[in-house]
DNA sequence: TTGACGTTACGAAACCTTTCGTATAGTCTC
DNA sequence: GAGACTATACGAAAGGTTTCGTAACGTCAA
């Protein structure tokens, strides 16, 4: 049973795209990174990265001195969770409606509208 | 110029939601709507609303002994803002991204599927 | 006018997230 | 080993959300 971990919150969320990005790092990768757009502190990376272990968002190898952290959920799975969670409280639980919004809303090149396109076609022949 | 109200947390969405729906209503309206749903008491809704309408995510026309409450931005507007937070959070930027996973993500209606269709094509007519 | 009732107002508690200071511990070099 | 350096661990504070108990207030009926 494949056990679903709490919704990230926002300073997790950052940590976890890192993680994403780079493959399994050590709080002090995770913090360089970071540091350059944000303020925070070691400690608080640390810390945080503490927590996401207990939550299960992350896995912890402690064989190094450093321990490494990668993420238990891929990215694609988590932006699902989140998309799904979104869809439930804001747009009565239609993806549809979501994704009519997110299109008008802001702009996308052709290409994505392309690949967009593309992928509905797929999804339709499943359908057939 | 068009003020942007802070993002509602989840409890406020719920009664945001309630409002949409319904039009312009009383603390009673939504409590009896949410209490079947969620076992929250009367003072916690009216709480509730009371800080948004300090927030200003919320109206509130004062003439009648019951106050009624409408939502200060549309659903539309609020859902666009959601999604443009999530978008930056979660997708690094992209919309289209975030659209290819909602898709793939969720089932959708073949009826959906072809809204969606022709969103593009009004899209891709503006383009060109 | 008084009492009952429905309403808003206020304040505080419980909880979670984010932050960081300080303590503790492992490792490497001299 | 001693000392410097780099890690993790722990605890607590600040800030925000959510919850609700209780007080205060208006209104209507008798």
């Amino acid at each position: 049973m494949a056990e679903t971990s709490p919704m990230p919150t926002d300073a997790e969320l950052a940590i976890l795209r890192v993680l994403w990005d780079r493959g399994p790092s050590t709080v002090r990768d995770v913090h360089e990174i970071l540091s350059t757009t944000q303020g925070t502190g070691y400690t608080t990376i640390l810390k945080l990265m503490q927590i996401m272990t207990e939550k299960g968002l992350v896995v912890r190898d402690e064989s190094q001195r450093a321990h490494v952290y990668e993420p238990r959920l891929s990215e694609q799975r988590t932006q699902r969770q989140l998309l799904s969670d979104l869809v439930d409280r804001a747009f009565s639980g239609s993806p549809a409606k979501l994704v009519m919004q997110a299109l008008s809303g802001r702009k996308a090149t052709t290409d994505e509208l392309n690949a967009i396109r593309d992928l509905l076609d797929r999804l339709e022949g499943d359908k057939r």
